[in-house]
DNA sequence: CTGTTAGCGCGTTCAG
DNA sequence: CTGAACGCGCTAACAG
């Protein structure tokens, strides 16, 4: 059978379909007995409205877009339940999608906020150019997070890569490390702040950094055991490693363990994310917490307040506070 | 500025909206002249269809949603890069959800489906009974990925994971188990699959389970862990332990290496999945792969079936072949 | 409190 | 090859 309209609701109630429509809305300016007749209509035709007729109508699809590079990443999905769940209290449905970091599979999802798909858009370290983002985010509700655009108009939600990442060098340096190393990477944005941190820190203790490892591929466990692999082929070897994720950072360990030496006690090694890799890890990692689910709530919020606050209020950049976990992989 | 429409770009280009809709849809009928005459006004303009107004008029969206309790999984997020990818080819977008488990949420985002936000379902493990699924599939466009309830009309693409779960303990039991054990859940159709595999094998070899484990919870590392320790325990100790993820199997593992013991010398541990979770365990686990990515693309292959063919070519039931994967976690 | 009606923006007839 | 006109299903404004 084909599908049931407002239309057939109404004749089956006996009612008008201004009257079936404010049910559904809710208006509180209907009788209890249109009420009850136009529910029992809906129950019997099983009708429900059609969403592409009532988004045309509202101008709205309380729908948002979530886009990452990947799904299998412990913060990408901490920050999108948290953005999700900030968004459920909203009435706002989210949805994510992949890039695999791909422009054109990015751009087309994109083109979902341009041509009304949805009303907002989460992006998460793109691919596209800072100053591509800046122009969309002039005209459009986007916002960032865990990265943002060096752009005047761009604004989202982040911690200080920067400031994070010299934390850890400097609890590496104070607990004995003297020749630092790092394998990070300059794809990212957050990558290259965290490079930044490193130098800062090495430099600030009178130290040069001996090596310094990049990869422009993904965080993954098997880069971080073949750039590790490179760092063991230096001489002198490094007596302290800091990494760009946990991922990478357990690829690291394993390798160091694997060629013979111990982690911390010849080789410190460092994490980032505070991801349960980092626990799984033996030894278990030394790393960064990044508050992922409040970044994607704060996310949401800011993105709410972007949609339906037309040009005013745009919140800015929000940075929040990270936290150095100690475990067993340095000398803590 | 608002939003411009195909009336403005036909006044711009001096060309009917008919004209315009045609070059938008690629129809051959259209002389040059106007072809570029509307190419130019969308540019100037800076127009993109409505899809909320094209949705409704054509009665479809080219979209569709996938379902997942979470996203942190190796083999969802696998599953669904492949549906992905097959269904970028045919021209629609996936896109992604998570349940958080919260049959509420389930069902607001299957609502999807019903209200035509989306013109397919795919999902993975869901919290409604069986029942429920096989009434969906009888009407609407789902197919489930992994799992496929036990419904008349129920449909989908997995694993045979009763078999596999078969070929894994046969596996434990050929290189010396003789006290089996199994970490494993009933919650999901899958893992009580799996346990009847576990117990299929166990009895053919004449032996019978020591200590059989469940929980409820999500197969992650510190259920893996907290469960170990139960088996642990017990005496006398199992000598073989099937988990039902590498996951879990990588919390079983660190627990009994904390414990003193040996993996695989004193007590054989097995994961499933073949995720990189195995790969990072040391020692390495012994595991079941998952064709995964080809899971998903036969998933969404049936799925466009299913929509594109209103009643016809069920394609009924797909299981893909699993393979057992021998590393160090037992006596290979 | 209720019914009627006018579009929302688009694709698609049907004439010409 | 092109233009005019209709209607997809819904909400909201207006009249009663």
């Amino acid at each position: 059978m084909a599908r049931a309209t407002v239309q057939d609701v109404a004749k089956t109630a006996g009612v008008s379909v201004g009257t079936v429509s404010r049910v559904l809305n809710g208006s509180p300016a209907v009788s209890e007995s249109s009420k009850a007749k136009v529910a029992a209509a809906i129950r019997q035709l099983n009708y429900r409205p059609l969403a592409s007729a009532r988004d045309l109508r509202r101008d709205r699809t309380m729908r948002i877009l979530a886009l990452a590079k990947n799904l299998y990443s412990p913060v990408i999905s901490e920050v999108f339940r948290g953005a999700g769940d900030a968004a459920a209290r909203s009435g706002y449905v989210t949805l994510i999608a992949p890039t695999a970091g791909d422009p054109e599979r990015e751009q087309q999802l994109v083109d979902m906020l341009r041509n009304g798909s949805v009303d907002g858009l989460i992006m998460f370290s793109p691919t596209m150019p800072d100053e591509d983002v800046g122009d969309m985010a002039e005209q459009l509700s986007v916002v960032q997070v865990c990265e943002i655009a060096d752009a005047e108009a761009a604004f989202g939600v982040s911690i200080d890569d920067r400031q994070a990442a010299f934390d850890m060098v400097r609890h590496l340096i104070e607990t004995g490390g003297r020749r630092l190393a790092m394998i990070g990477t300059r794809a990212a944005r957050s990558g290259r702040l965290r490079e930044e941190g490193f130098r800062k820190a090495v430099a600030e203790a009178g130290l040069s950094p001996d090596q310094m490892l990049f990869t422009d591929g993904d965080f993954d466990f098997h880069a971080g055991r073949r750039l590790a692999r490179e760092l063991l082929g230096a001489r002198p070897l490094p007596d302290a490693v800091f990494c760009g994720s946990d991922t990478v950072a357990a690829g690291c360990v394993r390798e160091i363990t694997d060629a013979g030496l111990r982690v911390p006690g010849d080789i410190a090694v460092a994490g980032f994310d505070d991801s349960i890799q980092a626990e799984m890890c033996v030894p278990e990692l030394t790393t960064i917490r990044q508050p992922a689910y409040a970044m994607g709530q704060l996310a949401f919020e800011a993105l709410l307040a972007r949609m339906t606050e037309p040009e005013g209020h745009r919140r800015g950049r929000t940075f929040l506070p990270h936290e150095l976990i100690v475990r067993d992989s340095t000398n803590g």
